[in-house]
RNA sequence: UCCCCGGUGGCUCAAUCGGCAGAGCGGGUGACUGUUAAUCACUAGGUUGUAGGUUCAAGUCCUAUCCGGGGAGCCA
């Protein structure tokens, strides 16, 4: 039986078992008490030892963070703060853990050490709690999805493409670095396992884009990596992305998805994870709650681009950086929107198409494209997406104008020769989601092993 | 990559003008027949990130370097 269902039962119950780890001893003369967690809810169970329990002898090797077998009887606390405890008929020491060398104490500590201990942290209730959020909150993307009738396709990890276009990559090699095959100085990666140069992907989107052309409505979730040198806690090497894409969709419709994606997922995770969430809301930010009624009780704001620029124009608010129509948004102009001007989450379409990728359909006026950023309070960009060009001689002119290799994209580009059709997706970090969802201010704690610039542990 | 702040016991922090390195928690030992961050008593624990330098004297000042945090850029 687990912690969850003991805590959970209707009635008291004889002959039950439980296993889990010692988070706090209470001694007394004749009798211990134990609070044991298991991982699968946020709370301890109260398990009470009395000195004629078989196994009492090892009470003293039985501390903070040792793993134990309770059997014992489910019984009604006597004691305050506790509904339900476990009254031991035997206890049984699974696996000591020195109290000299163990390093979670009961006290809280701060994020940065338990960074540097990432293998025993979800041991701690703040990052079993996040464990727990991050496990529900990736089962409620597949809920709204299949709900909806979407598939989830797997996008390759390892891609061949250069061209995903965004940002660097990390090169994928089957090469002993010792001894690099060179052509003209240049590494021949002819000769390497793929006959190409293969790589880390970036975005599962082209690959998202080709399905949708097949099946309709998809989406991919999975992990992906950049190689860029950005220091900062927003950012990772390797992180988890959802992409939906959607066939007969355009600009409007992906932004009423992001945006029913986005309030079903806060919806969900309060719904079902009440006490880890709980546990945000009152030691992580004491706003949380405020903050996460105001996104799902109010329509996000839907700004085109051009009508940002001059809101920002004529704010009071004095800027580092300059506003002007075909610049990009800066963080701190993206926070005026969100968390000053309109304080809540602001859908910023039609960018200029400088500032944007070759794949966003161009719009009538040919100076913006159909992109939509979403912004939430704090977090800023949330959802990235756009309507894809579809017209074959359209998007042929972006890539020449761009300056990329056209023949690099010859499957891209059959998919709007065969049966092209208006398409449109997005992109939301899973990272950044469990940020807002639960007010932690640093990505590598919404990740249980994070790999970011010269990290590598774990 | 750039800018700012920090690094003192296992953890979280203090140490005034450059003048005896301290506390709480945690650990150990003991007390306690229902505890709840248990309580009470006693106790151990330090080359102040590292390498140099200035000084009668450096945790404190200077130089370099490493690590951590915050902000920015890049982006999701």
């Amino acid at each position: 039986m687990r912690v969850r269902q003991a805590l959970g039962a209707e009635a008291g119950m004889e002959g039950m078992t439980l296993c889990g780890w010692v988070r706090t001893k209470r001694d007394s003369k004749g009798f211990s008490f134990l609070e044991v967690n298991d991982g699968s809810c946020l709370k301890n169970i109260q398990v009470i030892v009395d000195a004629d329990v078989p196994g009492y002898e090892l009470m003293p090797e039985i501390n903070t963070g040792a793993s134990v077998k309770v059997v014992g009887n489910l019984v009604e606390s006597p004691g305050k703060g506790q509904t339900w405890e476990v009254q031991a008929t035997v206890i049984e020491l699974i696996g000591a853990a020195d109290p000299e060398t163990f390093p979670l104490q009961k006290k809280r500590h701060s994020d940065e050490f338990l960074r540097s201990i990432a293998h025993l942290r979800p041991r701690s209730n703040k990052y079993g709690a996040i464990t727990r959020i991050r496990s529900e909150l990736s089962y409620a993307i597949h809920a709204f999805f299949r709900d909806r009738g979407f598939y989830y396709i797997h996008s390759p990890i390892i891609t061949g493409s250069d061209c995903e276009g965004a940002g660097e990559m990390f090169t994928v090699s089957g090469f002993d670095f010792a001894n690099l095959p060179r052509k003209n100085g240049q590494v021949d990666f002819s000769q390497d396992f793929f006959g190409k140069r293969a790589s880390l992907t970036v975005s599962g989107q082209l690959s998202a884009e080709n399905m949708a052309t097949a099946l309709g409505d998809v989406y991919t979730f999975g992990p992906t990596f950049r190689a860029e040198n950005s220091n900062t806690p927003r950012h990772a090497a390797e992180f988890w992305m959802l992409e939906p894409e959607m066939a007969f969709a355009d600009l409007s419709d992906d932004m009423d998805l992001g945006e029913e994606c986005i309030k079903y997922l806060i919806n969900h995770v309060r719904e079902h994870c009440k006490d880890d969430l709980d546990l945000f809301g009152r030691f992580v930010d004491k706003s949380l709650f405020a903050t996460l009624d105001s996104i799902v009780d109010n329509d996000f704001v839907r700004l085109p681009y051009g009508e940002a620029i001059e809101i920002l124009k004529k704010a009071t608010q004095k800027f580092e950086y300059p506003v002007e129509f075909g610049l990009d948004l800066q963080t701190e102009h993206e926070r005026y929107l969100t968390e000053i001007h309109f304080k809540k989450p602001v859908a910023v379409f039609d960018y200029p198409k400088e500032i944007k990728a070759f794949y966003m359909r161009m719009n009538d006026d040919n100076r913006t494209v159909a992109a939509v950023d979403i912004l939430v309070p704090r977090i800023g960009e949330l959802i990235g997406g756009s309507q894809r060009e579809e017209r074959l001689d359209v998007l042929d002119a972006r890539i020449k104008e761009l300056g990329l290799n056209i023949d690099e994209y010859w499957w891209y580009r059959d998919l709007r020769k065969f049966g092209t059709v208006p398409h449109a997706g997005f992109g939301m970090g899973f990272e950044r989601m469990l940020m807002l969802v639960t007010g932690v201010t640093n990505i590598r704690d919404v990740i249980s092993f994070p790999r970011t610039v010269s990290h590598l542990e774990f």
